[in-house]
RNA sequence: GUGGGUGUAGCUCAAUUGGUUAGAGCACUGGGUUGUGGCCCCAGAGGCUGUCGGUUCGAGCCCGAUCACUCACCCCA
């Protein structure tokens, strides 16, 4: 019989990692709730409608990366490959802005978008992500790139860099598109193809090109740091101001466009230069539009998106994996000594003491072998001996040191161990 | 969607120009100790060499296809 297997890019996080991620999910909550955020939890599927407006209908996601599929009742659907098209529309359903001036939002759950798969790039893949809703100053956008790289610090990730930038709004983007169109046409034909049909449909995009002589084009370019409005150019210095006064180290980066089509003025990326061709791990920035054009009220928008496959990466290259070990290990020889240790183990348990047991009658090296595997600092040891005296065993594997406890007293004696672990 | 690399035991890898019984380390099980872990010693179990086809007297090895994994492009977290 053949096995069947996982989806390609749809990966299981075995018990083995399983740990790396709690951990990340933990600091990541904590850190989120300290700054205001608050967690919601939106479906995985969504009517495709939302996404092709949210996200934008020639972006590559909607066009050609999205999981797209007509539901029994003939709507058309789509795994999300993203959560904030999802957390606007909760917002604007559930009329949530009407109680606040702002709101502050988070979600942590996986997202689906059908590429070819890579190193940090996954067919399902998971993000932290956190969207404020309701203020238009440049004070959030800092605090929001402050929170990141704390975030970055309290999950242990060190040698990332914040990136910035500034989109302009619609209106000096226009303006800054043509004299930069007008500029790559004047360049004429020394671009890469992508590039040559970039500078059509998407012109900021070249500037996301890894190809070095249309770099080095580009090194005259315009910049739309030069043509930005006066309300963008204030926005952003009062951002890059705030920053410094914050103590946020970061650096000016013409380059970070990002690839949705809803963001205007600030955009940032947390970028590592260990995860192969993935360098970005967390990225966003501000979308005052996009609420409304969702059908909602026309409110100012910031928010991010980490991607925990690209986390977890990391950590693992520079933290030791975190173990998981039961306090106590519950021997036993003998078919009665067996049933007692079984019984009391389960009192163990139902008292928070972690227990781990023999289920199986196997030989006390065995037993012992696989309690040292398991990392337990206590060994119960139960045999028909102790048992007839109604004695236990017990055995600190540290120091190798073994004491005989009368068998009604070990409940209290290894919760008093278990209260001593947190309170020593 | 396009291109490169790799598929041998649970894991990491060997296997002479194509040659007869596909090996090792780690992990696993049992024993060395009638009831005591890590180290050591002994033994055992574990494989349709990804799959299908071709060349050959003979294929883990050569050829083709296919699938999977992987890295990269595009794009993105």
């Amino acid at each position: 019989m053949e096995a069947v297997q996982a989806v390609r890019g749809m990966n299981d996080i075995l018990p083995e990692q399983v740990g790396w991620w709690q951990g990340i999910e933990a600091a990541a909550r904590k850190v989120l709730e300290n700054f205001g955020y608050r967690e919601m939890r939106t479906p995985v599927a969504e009517k495709l409608e939302l996404f092709a407006r949210g996200i934008g209908e020639s972006t590559d996601i909607v066009e050609k990366e999205m999981y797209a599929f007509e539901d029994r009742n003939g709507d058309w659907l789509a795994l999300r490959p993203e959560a904030t098209a999802s957390i606007v529309r909760a917002y604007v359903q559930h009329g949530l802005h009407g109680d606040s001036s702002y709101h502050k939002f988070y979600q942590i759950g996986p997202m689906f978008r059908h590429e070819r798969p890579q190193k940090g790039r996954y067919r399902q893949f998971h993000q932290i992500d956190a969207e404020v809703f309701g203020l238009d100053g440049p004070m959030i956008d800092a605090e929001m790139m402050h929170m990141v790289s704390l975030l970055m610090e309290r999950i242990g990730i060190s040698g990332v860099s914040l990136n910035i930038n500034t989109l302009g709004c619609p209106k000096c983007r226009q303006v800054y598109r043509e004299v930069l169109k007008k500029f790559l046409s004047d360049k004429g034909d020394g671009f890469c193809e992508d590039c040559m049909r970039r500078r059509e449909t998407n012109p900021l995009r070249v500037f996301d090109c890894k190809v070095k002589s249309c770099a080095q084009l580009l090194e005259s370019a315009p910049q739309l740091i030069d043509h930005l409005c006066e309300d963008c150019r204030a926005h952003f210095e009062a951002v890059r101001d705030h920053l410094e006064k914050l103590g946020t180290p970061y650096a000016v980066n013409p380059r970070i466009v990002r690839g949705l089509d809803y963001y205007m003025r600030t955009t940032f990326e947390v970028i590592t230069d260990r995860l192969g061709a993935q360098s970005a791990i967390g990225g966003g920035g501000r979308y005052d539009g996009l609420v409304r054009d969702l059908g909602g009220p026309d409110v100012a928008a910031v928010g991010f998106a980490m991607g925990l496959e690209r986390l977890v990466l990391l950590l693992e290259q520079e933290k030791t994996k975190p173990v998981r070990s039961p306090l106590c290990f519950f021997a036993s020889l003998g078919d009665q000594a067996r049933a007692s240790a079984f019984l009391l183990s389960q009192k163990l348990r139902e008292r928070g003491v972690e227990t781990e047991i023999d289920y199986e009658g196997r030989s006390l090296k065995s037993q012992m072998r696989r309690a040292d595997k398991s990392g337990a600092k206590y060994v119960l040891i139960l045999g028909e001996d102790e048992l007839a005296r109604r004695e236990v065993q017990l055995r600190d594997m540290l120091t190798k040191t073994q004491r005989i406890l009368p068998l009604d007293t070990i409940l209290e004696t290894l919760e008093t161990i278990e209260a001593e672990k947190f309170n020593p």
